[in-house]
DNA sequence: TCTCACAGGTACGATGTCATATGTCACTAC
DNA sequence: GTAGTGACATATGACATCGTACCTGTGAGA
């Protein structure tokens, strides 16, 4: 993340962007270009923390929005965590331990700008722990209904092997189903809020092929029966295997600088 | 978060509060107002899931702000995922599902709505996922600077150990560096994110006294070994221990009936 | 029965104005 | 010389008003 592409020679805070041509397609409303030029301008590093952000007035006439749209706009992007407006003196950028990175705009910029997948990798990570310690948890759980859905959606997803958008579809319902079945709301929904930005992200070098669903099938497999036989380390260990794995066979490079910050470490619990 | 302390015997999605008198005080800006009302009326199930809210007029004489204040609250209030604004059909209320339960706002809300501390479970759960596995992580990092700087956190707290605030804040900077050492930045900005709200909301009973910083210490302390003798599994199960012991030592009911997720679990990793 | 124009309600966006907070700098009083 | 004061510029906060775009239901007409 701290490396930059593209040098800002002028370390003025002028946005690159937006140069004319407001295309103003019909039905997309001014404020999320705006909201995603401005984040994309921080996560990039061409705003750097601590730096000012162009007035109300100037980002007007960047943009060529009204003082209200900038106004929203920006408002946005504080809440995202990424500036902090202060009356009288400004907006300013904030630092990258503020920012919020669970948010999807925010988190498609870094992703995006992740050069050498070090961020995926902490998204994998911590995807792991997470559904390897709720797949746990379902495994003990006493909700009965929660488990028979389990199973179905295992049974879905065999049936479907072969149809690829289908399968894939069955797959996140499954891991859904775990989680569910775990009680766990918040950890269920920070998963999910990480999952379909990882997956679309995931930029596949083989994408889901025959001997990749059966595998697949196979782990889920793993984690259903452990579940079902009420043997939470079990569960555990056969969720992180298969998040791990399926994620070190998908990773386009092994990335010999940056070690992978636990995706790489074996399943241990 | 299904009990509704107070009953709705109106079903319209008026909003009861603002009633007169905006106190206005200075310095404060009107918007975090509207929006705290908005979120806590929908935590609170004043509004319900797919229930619209009042038009933006409508709003603005509740709340006695301008359509401006009005607009930009309700877009901060989306931003949350708590409601979805669709042009020329009005405001609606979304699935709890889809709300942004890390956000400050959205969390104090329903931490303080959370009668069973059923919530509160599920974020110790949470965060002792995500720390034990990073606290493995940390073991088995290269990271030498960062496992210093474990150290000296450890030593810190132990010299806070007659001042109580200091010892708590020395108490989070430990785990912080922890988190720091794994080198997952998005598990530790999540953690961090709900810490706070987590020790805020714990409704001590016992507050913390001699005995228990004593405690506090030698739990932190086998995490710190753990981690410097490069055994993940065993800083896994330390921090794991900590973590669950440390809440259940200070959760306020036992609650029979809510299974409490995964804190009542063992450390199984 | 179906289609389409229209009205009403809603959010979107622009513009202008004033209020308020903050920093700077020259000026003044000591 | 220094501290205090006040004018001023600049920034965001808030309001009021206007017009536009979008959605939905309704009723006239084919």
């Amino acid at each position: 993340m701290t490396r930059q592409f593209l040098a800002d020679p002028f370390g003025v805070p002028v946005a690159p962007v937006a140069e004319v041509a407001p295309p103003r397609v019909r039905g997309t409303k001014l404020g999320i270009n705006v909201v995603q030029q401005i984040v994309n301008d921080i996560v990039r590093g061409v705003l750097n923390p601590g730096s000012t952000l162009p007035p109300e007035a100037d980002l007007c006439d960047q943009f060529g929005v009204s003082r209200t749209v900038i106004r929203e706009s920006v408002k946005v992007v504080q809440e995202k965590g990424l500036v902090r407006i202060e009356h009288g003196r400004g907006t300013q950028v904030t630092d990258p331990r503020q920012w919020n990175l669970l948010d999807d705009v925010v988190l498609t910029a870094i992703i995006a700008h992740d050069a050498n997948l070090s961020f995926l990798d902490e998204l994998v990570a911590t995807r792991t722990a997470l559904e390897a310690d709720m797949a746990a948890t379902a495994a003990v759980s006493r909700a009965g209904e929660e488990k028979l859905r389990i199973s179905a959606a295992l049974e879905l997803m065999r049936s479907k092997i072969n149809n690829v958008a289908e399968f894939a579809a069955a797959d996140a319902h499954f891991h859904d189903m775990v989680m569910a079945a775990s009680g766990n709301r918040l950890g269920r929904a920070i998963v999910n809020s990480i999952h379909d930005k990882a997956r679309g992200s995931m930029r596949y070098h083989g994408e889901y092929n025959e001997a990749v669903m059966r595998r697949t099938l196979d782990e889920h497999q793993a984690v259903h029966d452990a579940i079902m036989a009420k043997n939470a380390e079990a569960a555990a260990v056969a969720m992180r295997a298969h998040i791990t794995g399926s994620w070190s066979r998908r990773r386009p490079v092994p990335d010999a600088d940056a070690p992978a910050p636990a995706a790489r470490r074996r399943a241990t619990r």
